[in-house]
DNA sequence: AGGCGCTTGTGAAGGCGTGCACAAATCGCG
DNA sequence: CGCGATTTGTGCACGCCTTCACAAGCGCCT
């Protein structure tokens, strides 16, 4: 589902020399979704003393088919040992890695609403390696805010702050009619990748890589639901574990 | 619990599903989860004035291929004319009958910390059709406090109103540590839908269905995307991506 | 009335992802 | 030292989803 997708045509920029080293094995898209949530298990099971943790324990933890989990790692190489299970401690360094996640990525938040100011004090991007930088808003009332110890500026500052910053994720939490703006002036400013909350679909060149998160969107497919099941007022679920496994993050 | 009469309104909209309360035809997934971004599509297009939209505008507008809306379209019935395209209005009134938005579904949110506060006050979730009837938190400091014109209650009474309200739809936005606690509740209040915004996997029974959304995956997936970008353009430095990109090389 | 251009709806093909089932590999123990 | 218990890694089959390509249908214009 996602909106737009990043040049990962086969055929490449021409004029690869050096060898032109070829990252990453081709992971699939569904494997990569699933490796944050594989990392959380993962801290969970280290800090509660596991040294080594099964396929099967892991995948528990994480809600996924152990046999999706060990595809999935698969994918990175062999980090496992037969009989014994995964060791804790080098798994979680090699999926921080293939998802750079132990390099520190600057992130800037643009639109300080409710939902921006949610997010800029929210733990869960500091605690997983994501610092935010810089703050922004189109709202004079709101420029000089200090928020979390940052302080809002304003927008017409995005430009020279994302380069000097060296900023590669922009976040948008603006309404849906200055998100398209907000997006063209990062991606001048050199910023790749943008989490969008804005419910529009955002136009960006091929290379910028837009994630889209709606939260209305997820209520209207519970609703779907609910409504389904309302209509079928007496009919066992029988989808138990598929239940269970739906719980998938957003995007896919 | 007394369901909600699913009685579909007056004003029937055309079609033959009047009948017998049919379930839906086994809509795909992935066309369900679809379904509100072409519904906010077309409700731009028609405060834009727009009468009829072809599949390919819609798809434009909606950020998706064309021939895929199409087949999405086509899983609903027939509701296009060919030559001309579809009647915005009647396409809007069948999606929302679809995704039973023209029931309005009492939604309850736990954990006001600040994303929980945030969502309280999204203007999304009131402008397309769902209405929080509730908050709660454990925290008895914020508990009485006056959020959009709802009072916190305390988690305990979590039970009782959700049974008075008649509460279909729970949205965790608590710590993880709470969220299966209060997911137990939620199931057994008659809660069947639950947005969970903690970073933690729930359980629940059968028939009740679980999303997740985790801000901090999203950020790490566009993570993954930065750093395989990054290396695959001229490396600065001496990173060792070739001896990490190669699974097999970093055995032993 | 008839033809022409436009658009929908869909059959078919291909790709991707999932899950089963099992061989290969490792450890612990007698 | 060999054997059994355990667990990983993966070949394979199946089903879902996407995409192409085109026939069928509709309105408009002459």
């Amino acid at each position: 589902m996602s909106q737009q997708r990043h040049g990962s045509t086969p055929g490449n920029a021409p004029g690869d020399r050096a060898g032109s080293v070829t990252a990453f094995p081709d992971l699939p898209e569904a494997t990569i979704a699933r490796l944050p949530e594989y990392l959380r298990a993962l801290h969970n099971l280290g800090e509660a003393g596991a040294d080594t943790v099964s396929s099967e324990g892991l995948s528990a933890a994480a809600g996924v088919n152990s046999a999706k989990l060990r595809k999935d790692l698969s994918h990175l190489g062999s980090y496992g040992t037969r009989g014994v299970g995964y060791d804790v401690a080098l798994l979680i360094e090699q999926i921080e890695y293939v998802l750079g996640l132990d390099q520190r990525r600057a992130v800037c938040l643009v639109g300080l609403g409710n939902l921006g100011h949610a997010l800029a004090g929210y733990d869960g991007f500091a605690s997983r390696g994501f610092k935010i930088v810089a703050l922004f808003d189109a709202d004079a009332s709101k420029v000089g805010e200090e928020i979390q110890g940052l302080i809002v500026r304003h927008i017409e500052d995005l430009g020279r702050v994302a380069v000097e910053e060296n900023i590669a994720i922009g976040v948008i939490a603006t309404p849906a009619g200055a998100a398209q703006a907000v997006a063209d002036v990062l991606v001048d400013a050199g910023v790749t990748s943008i989490l969008n909350f804005a419910p529009c679909v955002l136009s960006v060149p091929s290379g910028v890589d837009v994630r889209k998160v709606d939260l209305a969107i997820e209520l209207q497919i519970l609703s779907f639901h609910e409504h389904r099941k309302a209509s079928l007022t007496a009919l066992p679920g029988g989808r138990s574990a598929a239940a269970a496994g739906n719980q998938e993050a957003v995007g896919s």
